[in-house]
RNA sequence: GAGCCGUUAGCUCAGCCCGGUAGAGCAUCUGCCUUUUAAGCAGAGGGUCGCAGGUUCGAAUCCUGCACGGCUCACCA
């Protein structure tokens, strides 16, 4: 049975590949042939020798407004190299544009500059989408277009297959992402949100660096998933014979640091869920988390107010922007509300302060308390109250009994110190003071246990180790977690997270 | 996990309603063309129509199942 299972899979796979080499041999062996043909005249198709001393963007900047008749003055010659990304033959000339990291400039070569056999190789053995070197002097076209007329070229690099369609683009979205480096070269709006994303992280680190935040690194295979509900991937380790997860959270080992005298800390990196994928999840993605020791979360509203103030309006220069189809004010102060008073404005005070008419409420829409009242209210709130928040709102008030790691209110034990960010109807941050009595600690954990044992499967895992570190005495402090790939597709305005991460999960091909 | 939509040439898509063994543009190849930029003109090659069944004299087209993908919803940040 498996010896033909494993004989089926033979034949399905060779018989792949040899349809694969039918769709794929044509214009592939003619470029493997063209690059047999290079090296048997002595050129190397791969060399490494080209040293480009000028950029397009650079250029086209400093000599596109620069008259046709003030170019023939500049005597000086230029050298770029890129991707040919466009080429127009016209016999005894040709027209190509090339691409380097900058931007894309046209080059002319003409017969009459560079020779009969230049021309000739190039037309023979340049291909749209090899790289070359190209040396040449300024001049304008008719049209005006800034141009490189060519006097030497190089082909540096003979790639060999084509590049995506040149009208249309490359619009597929699975090969977008799957192949991504195409989705680069040929959408460059593509890649200027990638640009964007790791200025938004050098902004925010630059923000926290400045305000002595230290940087730091924590595991990311832990004993035990803590710091969030959430389901973790296993793995497992063979010396020590032991399985591992993948963290959901760095908070617990953040929190570590700062019971041994890191009092503003943060770490900013990939945690990994093991739960749906959509537009608004990857099964890793990346947070950022901060703790700032003698401060409360009320502090941190004001602190991540500046931060993310700071990072739209040094990447955007303004803090109104659109958002799909909703305009979004970021100018401070921004509103404060409360779960519950919110809440009670929706479904009426009675509905809250009745356990039997809030769980019949939340049923009634679908969702699945088991009986807890934090959770029946918190979903409720992100279902009724959470998409209108447009302009950024932080939600304060949750509830305790969802908030297993949050230090309790002192004038209401029911609520945790607590606060949520909501920007464009999402939830952007999470932020409380950090519970730092190890005795709340471990009853809170305890709680959590019993609703597993109900059957919940999301809970706070028991953390031992972390109880023991609380022990010793956390000073108090105030920590905060932020969703990037979800503040970099508000400040990109990208519909999907997929947008804003290089290599989105994908089922495997 | 549920609903809706899609899968036809290397790429982007038409053809499907009303069954009669495939079509456009780009790309490729061959000519012509020294200021084009979706360059142009003339010609050529390229497809087991996602897979497997069924209905039929005959299926890209109708029916069923499966695979893959997208969108929406649910869990979640």
């Amino acid at each position: 049975m498996i010896r033909l299972k494993i004989i089926y899979s033979l034949i399905y796979h060779l018989s792949l590949g040899k349809n694969y080499q039918i769709m794929e041999s044509e214009l592939v062996e003619q470029r493997k042939k063209k690059i047999e043909e290079l090296k048997s005249i002595g050129i190397n198709p791969y060399a490494n020798d080209f040293k480009p001393l000028h950029e397009a963007k650079a250029l086209i900047s400093s000599y596109s407004s620069v008259s046709e008749e003030e170019l023939k003055g500049v005597s000086e010659d230029f050298s770029l190299a890129g991707r040919v990304i466009a080429i127009r033959d016209f016999g005894k000339s040709v027209f190509f544009h090339i691409m380097d990291r900058t931007g894309k400039i046209q080059g002319y070569i003409r017969r009459d500059v560079v020779g009969d056999d230049a021309l000739r190789f190039f037309k023979r053995f340049v291909d749209i989408g090899d790289f070359l070197g190209i040396k040449g002097n300024l001049f304008k076209t008719k049209t005006g277009e800034l141009t490189v007329n060519v006097k030497e070229y190089r082909l540096l690099v003979k790639s060999l297959r084509p590049l995506p369609e040149k009208w249309h683009g490359l619009k597929d979205v699975e090969t977008r992402y799957r192949q991504r480096y195409l989705d680069l070269i040929s959408n460059p709006e593509v890649k200027e949100i990638f640009l964007k994303r790791t200025r938004i992280i050098k902004l925010i680190r630059h923000f926290l660096d400045e305000r002595d935040f230290v940087e730091v690194e924590t595991p990311i295979l832990h004993p035990v998933a803590g710091g969030a509900a959430a389901r973790p991937f296993k793995t497992y380790h063979n010396a020590l014979d032991m399985e591992l997860f993948l963290r959901i959270a760095p908070e617990l080992y953040l929190k570590r640091l700062v019971v041994g005298g890191f009092e503003r800390v943060y770490e900013l990196g990939r945690v990994f869920r093991n739960e749906g994928i959509s537009t608004q999840h990857n099964p890793e993605f990346t947070m950022i988390e901060l703790y700032q020791s003698y401060a409360t979360y009320e502090d941190l509203m004001d602190l991540i107010e500046e931060l993310i103030c700071f990072v739209t309006e040094t990447l955007l220069g303004t803090l109104r922007f659109k958002y799909g189809n909703r305009e979004i004010n970021m100018n401070r102060p921004w509103k404060r509300i409360s779960v519950i008073d919110s809440l009670k404005e929706r479904v009426g005070e009675e509905v809250v302060n009745s356990d039997e008419k809030l769980f019949k409420k939340a049923e009634s829409i679908g969702i699945e308390h088991r009986g807890i009242r934090g959770k029946a209210i918190v979903e409720l709130f992100e279902r009724m109250v959470g998409d209108e928040l447009v302009d950024p709102t932080f939600v304060y008030g949750f509830p305790i009994d969802v908030s297993p790691l949050a230090r309790r209110n002192d004038s209401n034990p029911d609520i945790a110190d607590r606060f949520e960010l909501y920007i464009a109807g999402r939830e952007i941050a999470n932020a409380f003071s950090e519970l730092n009595d190890p005795v709340d600690q471990r009853e809170r954990f305890l709680k959590q246990l019993q609703l597993k044992m109900k059957g919940e499967q999301e809970v706070y895992e028991m953390d031992e180790d972390f109880i023991k570190a609380l022990e010793y005495g956390m000073p108090p402090t105030a920590g905060a977690g932020i969703g990037i790939d979800r503040l970099v597709m508000l400040l990109t305005n990208s519909p999907s997270i997929r947008e804003v991460i290089l290599f989105p999960h994908l089922r495997p091909e």
